[in-house]
RNA sequence: GGUCCGGUAGCUCAGUUGGAUAGAGCAACAGCCUUCUAAGCUGUGGGUCAUAGGUUCGACUCCUAUCCGGAUCACCA
């Protein structure tokens, strides 16, 4: 039991008692006392004075005394005006780190226990360009809840919908046919995902020239753009592709082969991975029956030209379109489809889209067709939406070629970590696979934790040279306390000492060690909030916070070298607890933890 | 124009159902390694919590209006 919970219980009694009335949970707050005040946890009194009919200082003293002269744990109380400060007995902290020690994954739910499987779709990339930074914000989020979740007690499943069709592939697959030579990732020793984007790039430049030869024959924007030869021809590709012609579907099927090698070294770059891959080209026709269904219930509307509707704006939305006039389906479509498919497969309670905030009109209208259509569990769709990563000098734009390459951007952080250890002199005496592992923990981890901490919602600016620190409140800031840690531990261990589970509370010496032990003893509070929030960074704060608590403590005591064995006791234990929730936090995002460095 | 999200120190960000004197890191300056890893620790300076009202014992937090930034309102995905 938490120990807000212990004192709202022992509070309600305390009020009960002095005042004959039970009070609404919510008239008795708890909260940790602030650390100017003398107090462990505080009892705010001020919602209690309609039960208590007396001043704030009166009702604060009464329910005090009731507590220290009713509860051992609960030893003194002071008042300072309507906050009653409370502080629990040594034994009380001793037992709750012995409770802590013994309980295998403290702050983890078992797999499975809740009874519950949820779906996270996340990563979702398109195949005709290498990742950039902001999937790289798109897959740790995903990853990292999903792990978080699952430490909830959900069954997850991880999932990707690869967008590998469309007009915009036939671009890169035209452009190579008609200026690669057969160039191919073995040949240029280009990875696979970049070699089709420069294709990409390199149509956007030649159709460019085309539109401005034919604006330069009096042709205007729209028009030029419309009839220049690249665009026709992309689309001729496209319908031959929708008809399996052999010869574009070889192509086709050659092409987002490589994109897929080269997607699969950025995935294991960042150590994340999934349960399952869709592809659209195998669900975009999906949904389509179900339009036709809603459109027999009189759900959607059909217009002169054949299209199909559906009317939202009682809804506060437009009309949106569901079906084009030839029976092609669009991006929606294909969402009805897969949605509905994917709760009658896998028997989901709830949905999770990790999907940018550009897109919440769209999961808008998601969530009220499939309503519409009668589905009771459109309400357990929902759409994690993430902020921008934009640049110091604005938005990332792919043609102004101001995008950060996600592999670049990895390798950066991982050279980054090496030449700073090397400069600190940590790698000295190391094996080069140890070397190779620290850096690429410690790169990764910065950038990682830069990413995850900032609450998803908001945007947030990246600066590719300032942006990433290895000092403070950082990844490798929290890295370090733990290979710290570990340090400590094997020289604790190499002397004989055990890691004791029954610590007596003699071993308490000073506020900072039960300080520390109250952090620990909110971990599952925080993993259970991250999971209902979908943050992270409630966990990146709650680790960065214990961290630093333990650096000071560590600074200013000494643990195995300290005479009084109570208190050495108490503080190795102490101290590996620390860096297993260390470890566990960090894991939860997505990030590795060296045991030296 | 409608809708949604954001605006907290020079910069990047915390601030859990409204609670005590608004917190970190970076940057700047000044200190601490013969002692368990100095990627650490300590100190100094830095704020009209966008603005104006309102609600109340109490507002960064809730309500209203305004200003600024972003997203979106496609027969693109």
């Amino acid at each position: 039991m938490s120990t807000e919970l212990f004192l709202q219980i022992e509070t309600k009694k305390a009020v009960e008692r002095l005042y004959g009335v039970t009070p609404e949970e919510s008239q008795i707050q708890i909260q940790k006392t602030r650390k100017e005040f003398d107090g462990d946890y505080t009892l705010v009194a001020f919602p209690l004075l309609k039960v208590s009919k007396k001043n704030p200082e009166a009702t604060s003293h009464e329910i005090g005394q009731y507590l220290i002269d009713n509860n051992k744990q609960i030893t003194k109380f002071n008042v300072v005006k309507g906050f009653l400060n409370l502080s629990l007995s040594n034994d009380y902290w001793a037992e709750m780190l012995n409770s802590i020690s013994t309980t295998k994954d403290f702050g983890f739910r078992l797999t499975g226990s809740s009874n519950r499987t949820v779906m996270v779709e996340f990563s979702s990339p398109n195949t005709n360009k290498p990742l950039h930074l902001g999937h790289i914000r798109n897959n740790l989020l995903g990853f990292s809840i999903s792990r978080i979740l699952e430490k909830n007690g959900n069954k997850v499943i991880r999932v990707n919908l690869v967008n590998d069709r469309g007009i915009h592939i036939c671009k890169s697959m035209l452009a190579w046919q008609r200026f690669g030579n057969g160039e191919t990732p073995e040949s240029s020793g280009k990875k696979g995902d970049h070699l089709v984007g420069d294709y990409y790039v390199r149509f956007d430049k030649e159709y460019k020239v085309q539109i401005e030869e034919l604006k330069s024959k009096g042709l205007n924007e729209d028009e030029a753009k419309a009839k220049a030869p690249l665009m026709l021809e992309t689309q001729e590709m496209l319908r031959k592709w929708e008809a399996k012609d052999p010869e574009v579907y070889a192509l086709w099927e050659k092409m987002n082969g490589w994109v897929y090698d080269g997607f699969e070294k950025t995935y294991n770059a960042l150590g994340i991975s999934f349960d399952k891959t869709y592809y659209e080209s195998q669900t975009y026709l999906l949904g389509k029956a179900i339009v036709a269904e809603g459109l027999e219930k009189g759900v959607f509307i059909r217009r002169d030209d054949g299209s199909i509707w559906v009317d939202l704006i009682a809804d506060g939305l437009d009309e949106k379109l569901l079906m084009r006039a030839d029976g092609t389906s669009v991006y929606i479509t294909q969402d009805i489809g897969t949605a509905t498919q994917r709760f009658d497969e896998h028997h989901l309670d709830e949905h999770i889209y990790v999907v940018g905030n550009e897109q919440e009109y769209h999961f808008q209208v998601l969530k009220l067709v499939l309503k519409k259509l009668g589905y009771t569990w459109s309400d357990s769709l929902f759409h994690l939406s993430y902020g921008m990563v934009q640049l110091p000098e604005g938005k990332m734009k792919s043609r102004e070629g101001t995008v950060v390459d996600a592999d670049e951007l990895v390798e950066e952080m991982v050279s980054t970590a090496q030449e700073i250890s090397s400069e600190l002199g940590k790698l000295d005496g190391l094996s080069e696979s140890e070397v190779a592992s620290i850096c690429n923990m410690v790169g990764l981890g910065a950038l990682k934790y830069f990413i995850l901490k900032v609450d998803p919602k908001k945007n947030m600016t990246f600066n590719p040279r300032e942006s990433i620190d290895f000092n403070g409140n950082t990844g490798p800031f929290i890295q370090y306390t733990h290979a710290r840690i570990c340090s400590v531990l094997r020289k604790a261990d190499d002397l004989g000492l055990q890691v004791s589970n029954s610590i007596s509370s003699q071993g308490f010496s000073t506020l900072k060690e039960v300080e520390l032990v109250k952090l620990i003893s909110e971990f599952p509070v925080i993993v259970e909030q991250a999971g209902k929030d979908f943050s992270p960074s409630f966990i990146a704060n709650y680790i960065y916070e214990l961290t630093k608590e333990y650096n000071q403590f560590y600074h200013d005591h000494t643990i195995i070298k300290e005479e009084n064995k109570d208190i050495q006791a108490l503080r190795l234990s102490l101290t590996k607890i620390v860096g297993d929730t260390i470890r566990k936090s960090m894991w939860l995002l997505g990030i590795d933890v060296p045991e030296k460095m």
